[in-house]
DNA sequence: ACTTCCCAATCGAACGTTAAGTAAGGTGAT
DNA sequence: ATCACCTTACTTAACGTTCGATTGGGAAGT
């Protein structure tokens, strides 16, 4: 893809958001030099500083941009319809759809949590996760008003994110096979582990 | 600390390593420079080279240097003493336990996940985590037959060092209480977590 | 319609700084 | 006198960023 010059397409500035995305996924802010993203997207490292006022900035647009579009998805997966353990399981499909198909989101939620900016990391937390995480605990209350939420809410997050994130290390580790890749068999497995988990299975059948 | 010149103590070596560490825990391999290192160590840079041939090569050994210090200790861990359940939570607890106290190794696991070197990515797997997650995989594989193995395990590890360490996010997020960094408050959570999954718990109450 | 002017967008070149790594030599214990 | 260990001074390359010049399309004036 060349970039978009004078009046081709409206805006530079989010095609090179869009180049940029896949460079810090893979090698984080430190890793990626103005000049090897001037190469992708084949302008002048200078022209680059015409859209973006430094280069912390433009990685902060980054992840801004990556993630307001990818949660917002996530967000409209939690749908209205049907009980509320039906309502996670969506969720919990969606979502584990979402990061196994998209390998740029899961590494760059890595690297923001390894951030050492704080700002940043507040940044992202409250602007992005804070809305889905609290539907998804808005959930968890409905199915299980006994349970410690956060953590319940939580735990669930996490076991879809890092079963995607280690895949690259898991693939080292004995038994390892390239289906646990997928993400409905994480999905399955991870809906497995919440619905025989009696505490949560209780609401659903006891009463 | 100063460092140790000539005869005070026998490994400068060593100390290069331990001060290196926190560096690399918060700021991963690119963001630390030489001359960084050589601040905290109270050394030149040049005198650094004398012991580690080049960057790459001091950072894969302070991984080594920390992991294998620290793993060795899980492995430990998972004793030989009652019940394959018990042993789990044993596991757990001091799994948990050792995440909580050190924030090095929990930023350093973070670090290794996304790696872009992959034989550093592959030497960590192999070297380091394969060993424990053997142990951990054959005390799953005794209390419930019948499940996944290896999906099982991850899911039990990850849970752990996952709420370790997104601690720098969850600070943000709506409901975090601070004992939630506490690593007892983690491993029962993990446990109840576990034991109430019917799955688990039909081995030890239905046979 | 033609000229004029403007300005966003881009470029190559260069700035000053800092990076990793090297060279050559000094010092002190054995 | 050797050798492990450390120093200062250096090289070379790359970094983020800035500069001045150039381009080409759109708006305005005539």
């Amino acid at each position: 893809m060349t970039p978009p010059r004078h009046k081709d397409t409206p805006s530079t500035r989010i095609y090179i958001l869009q180049q940029a995305a896949p460079l810090f996924a893979k090698q984080g802010c430190n890793g990626v030099s103005m000049r090897d993203l001037s190469k992708a997207v084949d302008l002048s490292a200078a022209a680059i500083y015409h859209h973006f006022s430094d280069k912390k900035t433009l990685y902060l647009e980054v992840m801004k941009y990556v993630f307001l579009e990818k949660t917002s998805l996530i967000e409209k997966s939690i749908g209205s319809d049907g009980t509320a353990l039906e309502r996670l399981e969506m969720f919990v499909e969606r979502f584990a759809q979402l990061l196994g198909g998209d390998s740029d989101y899961r590494a760059l939620v890595l690297w923001a949590l390894l951030d050492d900016d704080k700002s940043r990391v507040k940044l992202v937390a409250e602007d992005v996760f804070s809305p889905p995480f609290k539907s998804v605990k808005a959930l968890v209350e409905e199915i299980d008003p006994e349970a410690d939420h956060y953590m319940l809410t939580t735990s669930i997050v996490l076991l879809i994110v890092s079963h995607f994130a280690t895949i690259p290390m898991s693939e080292y580790l004995p038994g390892w096979r390239s289906e646990y890749g997928q993400p409905e068999i994480v999905s399955k497995h991870v809906m497995e582990f919440l619905t025989q988990n009696t505490k949560l299975k209780a609401n659903s059948e006891v009463e």
